[in-house]
DNA sequence: ACATGGATTCGCT
DNA sequence: GCGAATCCATGTT
């Protein structure tokens, strides 16, 4: 097993969500570790994807894009839930890979700790699916924004050597997005249970 | 200062 | 299939 190097992340976000799938993601606590595969991701690209939330140019919320590849781009949406993303290609061009789904490994009785804490999410067997609970699990908050996930002890990602079968799709929650919205930039594990819909 | 709306999830219809 | 929950960055008074 060896942990991701920054390099994995220096290349464009199209071709790294792909290959972050069947990569496997630790995150450490003080309580436990908790791992999952990575079965779902979504590629964001640059300001010209009206999708990405570069859209609109650099602000306070997205800086972390325009920085170096390998750190976290974590935000809440909707004024509940937050989502993951790790920056991928160079500084100054804004691309991330999110996040959205993970094939429960380890801690499984911690995650499910961290979600009931977190209230209004049930701790059912999809409680990975899905970008929102998929970091109530993990205990991920704002405090991970511009966390370089390369050289953290407490977030990781390991290469086990997986070559999983790929699906595209649509992604998802992005209608308003016109031409954007119907690009295949979404990656998902073919015919794994635990990709959401 | 205030209004707006979003890379979501749940629960009810 | 639709509305609510609910925060914060952003753009407009």
């Amino acid at each position: 097993m060896k942990h991701l190097e920054k390099k994995f992340f220096e290349r464009p976000a199209l071709e790294a969500a792909p290959d972050l799938l069947g990569k496997i993601l630790v995150r450490k606590t003080d309580k436990g570790i908790i791992s999952g595969r990575i079965v779902e991701t979504e590629a964001y690209v640059g300001e010209e994807d009206l999708a990405c939330h570069a859209r609109c140019g650099k602000t306070e919320r997205n800086k972390v894009m325009y920085g170096p590849a390998g750190h976290i781009y974590i935000y809440l949406i909707y004024g509940m839930y937050y989502n993951f993303n790790i920056v991928t290609a160079k500084e100054h061009v804004p691309e991330a890979v999110l996040i959205r789904a993970l094939e429960p490994i380890g801690g499984i009785e911690l995650a499910k700790k961290n979600l009931k804490k977190f209230g209004r999410v049930r701790a059912d067997k999809d409680f990975m699916k899905g970008p929102g609970k998929l970091c109530a699990a993990l205990d991920l908050d704002k405090s991970f924004y511009d966390t370089d996930i390369t050289s953290s002890d407490k977030i990781w990602v390991e290469d086990v050597g997986e070559k999983p079968e790929i699906e595209t799709a649509k992604r998802i929650g992005i209608d308003y997005a016109d031409i954007y919205r119907d690009k295949p930039w979404r990656f998902t594990i073919k015919d794994n249970q635990f990709v959401s819909k």
